[in-house]
DNA sequence: CAATTAGTGAACGTCAACGTTTAGTATTGT
DNA sequence: ACAATACTAAACGTTGACGTTCACTAATTG
């Protein structure tokens, strides 16, 4: 009445469990993802593309809802690893946050990113509440990154911060921007490269003349 | 082959089409989508919600996608009203802004606005490229109208801005803020009037602070 | 009254997707 | 060999919603 539950602890007789299927329908998944089109995938067409049974998909993942929050929280573990990577140091304060910012904002501002958004939106409207578990992988970690960053510079005196936590989110609503609303309504085509740094640097001027050190 | 298309220009024979089961129509949707549950909801329970048959429902709207289009340009009208009567006079600019801003916020952080904002997923979803259209009435007043009046301040000396278009994104940003995030997350719960009246101000504080006149 | 259009309620046909079952094959331990 | 488990392909039952049709009633013009 219990045994059917998780993994079989392996070591058992029976054929083992081939963990490249759950990989090849997690793959297959994020193809279609990235494509705008998994909200509109049948699970067979899932099982299809992943070369997989669709009783092994079930299998894995229960129903189309556990699926989905499964690739979110790939996604999300992709993102925590992403954030680090950007979090990297540079011979000056504004470096650093250069690095940190075009990495974000080439995130928010790709097509990647709104189907991700997308996903968690059709989530929470079947599971209110899901989606905030997926809060600290994703903005909590941003948030906490950039934190360290800017707490270290008011403590070199490069800053006059007064709330620490405050400044971060200002500083990450800008490199969000408003093209990330252009974006949402079509009304712009992605940014370039050089767009891109541009708009990561006239983020960080405007923040910087919010608070530099001696207002 | 053409004459069951569009009004009947009225005045001809024949029972008059009754305007206020539109109005009806429109309403219970609206009910629906401000409860999270539009998505979800079968034509005939929108038909049943607003007290019409659903043969009704089909020849005012065509179908559901044509019902969503509806919802959401009437949601676009209230929108571009509200900007306008929150772009009203004060006596001073930080009066203005934060009329403007207060006004904006209290819609962006609402729940409202998340299920406006999802509805539009849902939209894209099924008709990439139509929620374009919904961007002048939207997000494209409100920068207008901000524009606006940073480029009075501006002219008066007020404040020093180089580029008007991108100051304003940059206080929309703020406006915005980290906020919605945490909300489209369920990470926190709505504001109250005075923690949105500081969040506001706070960000009036910022972008003053960046681009305040004599730098 | 006759003609014409709007509206209703209920039933209907259709379809797509979900998730399950079945019968059989593949791969492993004992 | 044998038991046990994974996996597949295909078929199946079910559900839910879409959009339509039908027979009938309501309101309006001439």
């Amino acid at each position: 009445m219990s045994e059917k539950n998780a993994s079989p602890a392996a070591g058992g007789p029976g054929r083992p469990t081939d963990e490249a299927k759950t990989e090849a329908i997690l793959d297959a998944g994020r193809a279609l993802m990235f494509a705008g089109r998994f909200a509109n995938a049948s699970m067979d067409q899932i099982a299809d593309a992943a070369g997989v049974s669709k009783v092994t998909l079930y299998k894995r993942f229960g129903d189309k809802t556990g699926l989905t929050e499964a690739m979110i929280r790939g996604q999300a573990a992709s993102m925590t690893a992403m954030i680090h990577a950007a979090n990297r140091d540079a011979p000056t304060l504004r470096d650093q946050l250069r690095n940190f910012g075009v990495t974000l904002s080439a995130f928010l501002l790709s097509e990647r990113f709104y189907h991700v958004d997308a996903m968690l939106t059709a989530l929470r409207r079947d599971q209110p509440g899901a989606t905030r578990r997926f809060f600290e992988a994703g903005p909590g970690t941003m948030r906490s990154e950039l934190m360290a960053i800017l707490g270290a510079a008011a403590d070199r005196e490069e800053l006059a911060i007064d709330d620490i936590k405050l400044a971060a989110e200002d500083l990450l609503s800008l490199w969000r921007g408003f093209k990330e609303v252009e974006l949402r309504f079509s009304a712009r085509e992605t940014l370039g490269s050089e767009e891109l740094e541009a708009h990561v640097d006239h983020a960080i001027d405007v923040f910087f003349r919010a608070y530099r050190a001696q207002g």
